[in-house]
DNA sequence: TTATTATATTGCAATATTACGATAAAAGAA
DNA sequence: TTCTTTTATCGTAATATTGCAATATAATAA
């Protein structure tokens, strides 16, 4: 069917997994990569940086901002994106949740 | 073409991609906070803790598995899988990495 | 006004993912 | 041995993703 059954799961999990799926891609980690380089907004540099035509970079930044992972403002002729920061907290926290569960409790068997 | 251009990217882009990919689907999202749950490994149940037929729980559980986020042992007639902190770890230290550079440098503009 | 520049959208082809019924495989029980 | 249980694999249909050429849009410059 290739089609997710989201509403069988919780939002909690649908939103991290919308997160985690936007990062699932060589292309949009190195975006963030870059943009967490150079810091602060980019304007217009950032279809330089990838070896991917200019409409397949625009593609990736948008599924990044629907995302919640970046964020893009007008600036005159360019468009000024950068991390949203956000985003990044939700992610964060749940693998911060996972190693704090991973070390509290130890009685692993594998 | 729908083929992710991989070998434009570093290895490392790749490898947090995969992880991050693996991650982005609700259903494998619900599988690893249920190893988490119940804690260190389960043999047997997980098929009944998902709203999902028993080819397609597996079929995440394999996707699970080969990105190095959970392993499985054989025991008997079950499997017993659990969370594989090794993959865990590598992704974790991205978003380490990420709140970090944040933090540090605060010259944001948007 | 007409360029020029930067980014987005459209349309499409190639490929990947999701889901599941049917079936296979592997191990223990009877 | 046959039966039962558990998990994996195969095959296939529906849908999603990736990538880019062509084109559109929006803002500024000339």
């Amino acid at each position: 069917m290739g089609v997710t059954k989201s509403e069988m799961f919780t939002q909690a999990q649908n939103e991290l997994a919308v997160l985690a799926k936007a990062l699932g891609h060589p292309a949009r980690i190195a975006i963030i990569e870059y943009l967490l380089k150079v810091n602060a907004c980019i304007c217009g540099d950032i279809v330089g940086e990838l070896p991917l035509a200019q409409p397949t970079v625009s593609q990736h930044l948008k599924e990044l901002k629907n995302a919640g992972l970046i964020k893009g403002n007008i600036e005159g002729t360019a468009i000024c994106y950068c991390i949203d920061e956000e985003g990044f907290g939700k992610i964060k926290s749940f693998f911060d949740y996972v190693q704090n569960t991973l070390t509290e409790k130890k009685e692993k068997c594998c």
